[in-house]
DNA sequence: CAACAGACTAAACACGCGTTCAGCCGCCCC
DNA sequence: GGGGCGGCTGAACGCGTGTTTAGTCTGTTG
């Protein structure tokens, strides 16, 4: 069940077994330093990370020096915290491993349960501002697409590419990058639940993309045969020798 | 011609006639605040709008009063830069109408001259931050795609879609927020030319595109058709059932 | 020529920021 | 019991910010 960028969030529901799973959340851990690493997460993801040290002391009911002295600076606790955010992340990822088989339905998983919405809203925030994060899990994502849209492409389920990397990453940037753009562009109003406005982004847009997906867009072959004959095998990361521009390929309808 | 994200920049020079139409920059104007909106837009465009006004003055060889003695204050300054870009962008828009039949191709014009950097570098910083520029600007890609699409439809050139808002938006989506996270994820080394790395990006990218465009992902029709099967007519803004889960959001401490 | 107007600046103001400092408190170990 | 030690705080420091104020200079107008 390839997927890939599966989003539909009514199917999440359908797939799973009905005595569903909870969604895994890191455990409180007790000690002053984990509840103010943890109430900075979700204040990063909250107000982007431009939020103050003194925001996240008071959210944490302690005193902003509390925070420096366990953390030794802001850019440090930003990087604690990414750090996190990445375990947390890495967890969900071997928990819901081998769940719809073939796995690969990340975004599916972690827009279904509202208590991965700070998760959820500290990586939009890292993909805003291209931070380690956000860097980080779109490589996971590609890395997880490749693998088994590659399976899928060996079960003739998926239609097979000329340069299946450059596809994959194509599709995860387009996936990706659509919904940072939507959520950033049309906030949710509590901008506790952006899984909500994940689900509804889904919702919305699915259909398209489904359409898109088995049906295409073009009608012809035109454009993508004039393509090919212009461009030769891009396959192993090599550049067509770029622009000496020969280009006499004028289109016109 | 309907092209739509037809991302390709090589061709971009083919199309044009040889004796090139140069692009269109606004002109210099020559007073003191003109030169400081200037400059604000493009240390905007580059550094982003937490950029000082301090180190705009310093662009511009005056002093930060004189800033705010022209403008108000920084958030002025900020709408004023936005006002001055979108008028920029309409008048990219009515000269570059008709050029390629069908016009639309908005994104290759901007990406294919470098003296557009500043204009495209403002425009990727509001889209990252959510402003009006970049709200804007997806809105008129959108209003223009949705017109063409539909001509080329008629010309059976395209596919027509079950929903076609909602296609258009989700290409407009896809097409803008995988360049935006291409570009926040690998930023050039100079923030200057914005453009050099929306061409890299659409060389690199632009190959899955047009096989996605033209042969589509899935080989079967199964998904689409399940989904049809499921959901009854998404067309006129209407909501599906939206499945039972009550969603009991607790937590929150 | 005098007077006004507007472009422009140096200096300061008020504020929020990250961070530091000196010290208080309660716990553990000798 | 005494002494160190780490969690923790209130107050301050230094800095950079947007903005204000007072004033200078220049060109225009009566």
């Amino acid at each position: 069940m390839f997927s890939l960028l599966n989003m539909r969030s009514v199917d999440v529901a359908a797939e799973k077994p009905a005595e569903a799973r909870e969604p895994l959340v890191p455990k409180p851990d007790g000690s002053t330093r984990g509840r103010i690493l943890d109430v900075a997460m979700r204040r990063f993801a909250r107000s982007g990370f431009g939020a103050s040290v003194r925001s996240i002391a008071s959210d944490a009911g302690v005193s902003p020096a509390l925070v420096i002295h366990h953390f030794g600076s802001k850019d440090k606790l930003h990087a604690a915290c990414d750090e996190h955010v990445l375990a947390w992340i890495r967890d969900v990822k071997r928990d819901s491993i081998g769940r719809v088989a073939g796995g690969g339905t990340l975004l599916q998983v972690l827009a279904g349960a509202d208590q991965y919405a700070p998760l959820v809203g500290y990586v939009l925030r890292s993909l805003q501002a291209g931070g380690v994060v956000g860097r980080e899990f779109t490589e996971h994502m590609i890395a997880d697409a490749e693998e088994y849209i590659s399976e899928a492409v060996r079960d003739g389920v998926v239609t097979p590419s000329r340069d299946e990397a450059a596809r994959v990453r194509y599709l995860i940037y387009s996936s990706l990058g659509a919904m940072l753009l939507s959520v950033t562009l049309d906030p949710p109003h509590d901008p506790e639940d952006v899984t909500a406005a994940m689900r509804r982004f889904m919702d919305e847009l699915y259909l398209p993309m489904l359409e898109l997906f088995t049906e295409g867009f073009l009608t012809t072959r035109r454009m993508l045969d004039d393509y090919l004959l212009y461009v030769p095998d891009p396959p192993p990361g090599d550049q067509p020798p770029a622009d000496g521009t020969p280009h006499d390929d004028e289109e016109e309808p």
